[in-house]
RNA sequence: UGGCCUAUGGUGUAAUUGGCAACACUACUGGUUUUGGUCCAGUCAUUCUAGGUUCGAGUCCUAGUAGGCCAACCA
């Protein structure tokens, strides 16, 4: 009754299938593996969701792996960052691994396949072996090194190991079918010489596996049962079964690699390389740019985990190639925001009201409800005065019956305050409205229970009060590029489609209520958006950035208007 | 010229494995509302094509078509 059967997806499928077909639900594990190459995307977001919540279904461990077996590219900053961003998505780990932690049972296994003849030291360039692979539609052809005996094999491979060549000179490779349709299984190259030092093992080793050597072994040691990555590897999976032919043993369970295609994003890009040049061009500035679809990123810009989880739980798992619209995206945060974010009232783009007949000096302080989504949010106060600041989108001298808002002789509630009328309005020499002088109606303040207050009127503004305001930064993101693809234009690169007016700083005016908001501090600025308060921050000048607009189904009418 | 993967509304996923194509988002209607927000109700599909099997096909068979992946001492 409580739960909706929750349909599987093809993941599931196959887990159910395991669970039926002999596997104990204690025996399955799951991990996430990424490279301490980058910072984490939102595309691993969803890979993390995927794992992790895997993991919670069925009360499996998941593991952290770092897959850190190219020294040349991998670094420490990282390690720390991708920890920080699974931790801030709302994950933990049952186990901190390292690829490198299985270095030296890598090695002893690679010796073990070279006396059975499974492996070989190959001498010749890297540019020798490109050209005997072959072709996808032509079959490879073998190194003149493959018939190598045992003991020279283990000489040199030992010599490799001990530093006694320099990069190049020696790979390691598996002897197993340079005729296979699938170029991986054309005699892949196991170790490569790399005399580089390691964020973990520094000089020990000179000597490191490959990927394919390494990702299925090191599932098998930690006895992954699912070990799940992205289509590309779908033709490493004939190469992850062979490797762990030659070693798994009958009594352990043999892990299964499974594949899933990545989710893209619509209007975004995130391999590193590009995103890489929007931070040298200073398109963003830096890798936590609020609008960069980095979890740091995301993180700043004041997206909550639960909205990420939330979505890639909506977006699912499957095979086929799919452009998932940033819109969704946009639903989760928003739909989240709604429920926890405190409502505060913030003018972005000031025009000044003077309430004629209010009292120069007077000031009274209004009750303001935080939530309505949130009855236990209560309530506070927000001061009223003479002179107030709307948005100037809120008045116009004259506008139809679709227009809600201040007009010339019309009347608008002031959010929590009382109904105005709009009496008259000044302009500058060209012909700019920079003053609205009105009429308050004294009996319908908001609350009070009077008959005026409870008259309707079609229309509430959120204002100010001129001089209790403060002001702060306010940065408005729009999205960073103008087209759903930019990278999947031929003939174009995803630069030019980059969004000229994806940031835009303007000086706000707040309630005074803000005052003492903290860095990451999530409001909703009402009728305008969700914001939070940046990293850049200061208590003497506070800095906000807009996380995500209110869906406006006003700009729409607007053009017809 | 080879091997492998995929194809369901504008978008992303489902369909008890052969039994009324469902859910969410977007867009558009209307209602509620002291946020043009939220909330509520409604509208939007020849399941890539053509044949076939069957009482019955998104699902099975055959032949096409389209897209993707594979030739790093990267992961």
């Amino acid at each position: 009754m409580e739960d909706v059967e929750k349909s599987l997806n093809f993941i599931e499928h196959i887990i159910e299938d395991d669970l039926k077909n002999g596997y104990s639900n204690d025996e399955l594990r799951f991990r996430f593996p990424p490279e301490p190459n980058g910072y984490l995307h939102i595309g691993h977001a969803s890979s993390i969701c995927l794992n992790f919540g895997l993991g919670l279904r069925y009360g499996a461990p998941v593991n952290l792996r770092f897959d850190d077996t190219n020294p040349a590219k991998e670094e420490k900053e990282y390690v720390d960052a991708i920890k920080r961003d699974v931790d801030w998505l709302g994950y933990n780990w049952k186990s901190e691994r390292y690829a490198s932690d299985y270095f030296q049972q890598l090695y002893d296994w690679a010796e073990e396949l070279i006396v059975k003849g499974k492996a070989y030291v190959d001498s010749q360039t890297s540019e020798e072996i490109a050209e005997q692979k072959g072709t996808p539609t032509e079959p490879g052809t073998e190194s003149p090194y493959r018939h190598r005996s045992v003991e020279e094999n283990l000489t040199l491979f030992r010599g490799m190991k001990n530093g006694d060549f320099k990069e190049g000179e020696h790979v390691l490779r598996a002897k197993i079918d340079m005729e296979s349709s699938n170029m991986l299984m054309r005699d892949p190259v196991m170790y490569r010489i790399l005399h580089k030092p390691h964020h973990r093992t520094n000089t020990d080793w000179c000597i490191y596996p490959m990927y394919d050597w390494t990702h299925g072994e090191s599932d098998y040691i930690e006895q992954v049962s699912h070990s799940l990555c992205t289509l590309e590897f779908l033709p490493h999976r004939e190469l992850y079964n062979w490797f762990l032919d030659q070693l798994v043993s009958e009594d352990k369970l043999r892990p299964k690699q499974r594949e899933f295609a990545r989710r893209n994003l619509s209007h975004t890009v995130v391999s590193k390389r590009k995103l890489l040049r929007l931070v040298e061009e200073n398109v963003v500035t830096g890798w936590d740019d609020p609008r960069m679809p980095t979890i740091s990123g995301m993180r700043r810009k004041g997206y909550t985990p639960e909205s990420i989880r939330n979505f890639a739980e909506t977006i699912g798992i499957a095979k086929r190639e799919n452009v998932v619209d940033v819109s969704l995206l946009d639903f989760h945060v928003r739909d989240h925001l709604n429920k926890i974010a405190p409502r505060v009232m913030a003018v972005l783009n000031p025009l000044k009201v003077v309430i004629t007949n209010y009292p120069e000096d007077g000031e009274e302080w209004l009750d303001a409800e935080n939530n309505p989504e949130d009855q236990s949010s209560g309530f506070r106060k927000v001061p009223f005065s003479r002179e107030l600041y709307i948005e100037q989108e809120d008045f116009r001298e004259q506008a139809n019956r679709k227009f809600f808002r201040l007009k010339l002789g019309g009347e608008v509630r002031l959010k929590n305050g009382y109904i105005i009328k709009a009496e008259s309005c000044t302009k500058d020499e060209d012909g700019n409205v920079i003053e609205v002088q009105c009429s308050y109606d004294t009996k319908s303040k908001s609350g009070s229970g009077t008959e005026e207050s409870l008259r309707k009127v079609k229309g509430t503004l959120h204002w100010v009060s001129i001089k209790h305001a403060i002001q702060a930064e306010v940065r408005l993101y729009d999205r960073l590029f103008v087209d759903a693809t930019p990278d999947a234009h031929k003939d174009q690169d995803f630069m030019e489609f980059v969004n000229p007016d994806s940031l835009e700083k303007v000086t706000g005016f707040m309630e005074p209520s803000l005052k003492d908001a903290k860095i990451g501090d999530r409001f909703q600025f009402q009728r305008l958006g969700y914001f939070n308060v940046d990293l850049d921050s200061k208590p003497e000048a506070l800095v906000f950035n807009r996380t995500v607009t209110l869906r406006d189904t006003w700009a729409k009418l607007e053009q017809s208007c």
